[in-house]
DNA sequence: ACAAATGATATTAATTTGGTATCATTTAAA
DNA sequence: TTTAAATGATACCAAATTAATATCATTTGT
């Protein structure tokens, strides 16, 4: 089970490279792909997600590219992962569609939700600052 | 992303039902799929596994079925989900197989491995006795 | 002998994740 | 004003994982 999938983990990494290099000017796809490896779709893929969340903001025609908006210690891992995965679940009913007529079981939701709701405090309390 | 996988629920069913309806003898697959609604297949897969693992004890032919090895009070989450899952992670490094130059990234990593620990404990402390 | 159960294993289907491709639009600068 | 370099939007495809099924052999109580 993965916390972190490939594309915040990528997110991650282009955040992190914009805050240290991009001096409050704009950084192009192009360069970030050289710089981290990434492929170019799917790298692009990413940043208009980031970009319609309103972490970093676009500037299309030439010398364009994205710029952060958010400050480094503005963004957390909280925001990343429900930037890609929707809202923080680590839970979730399977039985007929959520009508569950047992008692055990509802037991264990809230058990799950328990823990679900430590990771999220501290996915809450990681900003992109302290992994710089 | 799931805590709990449709087979490690489908398997905490099946084993409460056990403890709960058992009374120390065995109890035949056909009777958990009516009793809990689980298709027989997929059900047998799962059962088979518990039966690997030491959880449960299968006795072949007429009148056969599995029985409850472990006493409820004894069986962790943790165990189910490492059972069907492997071992507990909730982290993996994406960059190029594991060789990682970014050491902002391996920040992220250890932050990931602080959360882990945290809900391995709460797996931990989770018995089946206590979904009952 | 037979019916009812599990063992082992191969296969298929559905879903999610990861990645690609395409074309339109925008913009700086020669 | 043309062109190259960028993003926007969106549709598509591939791989991996998860969920479920199917089949046949073996075991065992009656």
């Amino acid at each position: 089970m993965k916390l972190i999938t490939r594309d915040i983990d990528y997110a991650v990494r282009a955040l992190i490279y914009m805050a240290d290099n991009g001096n409050g000017g704009t950084v192009p796809v192009p360069e970030l792909v050289d710089e981290l490896g990434i492929t170019r779709p799917f790298l692009r893929k990413i940043m208009q997600l980031l970009a319609k969340a309103g972490v970093i903001e676009s500037y299309k025609g030439n010398k364009g590219g994205f710029r952060l908006i958010k400050k480094p210690e503005d963004i957390y891992l909280i925001d990343l992962v429900e930037i890609f995965q929707g809202d923080f679940s680590l839970n979730e009913c399977f039985l007929n569609k959520g009508i569950c007529p047992n008692t055990s079981n509802c037991i264990l939701r809230s058990k799950v939700d328990d823990i679900e709701e430590k990771v999220k405090k501290e996915l809450e309390s990681i900003d992109l600052r302290s992994l710089i």
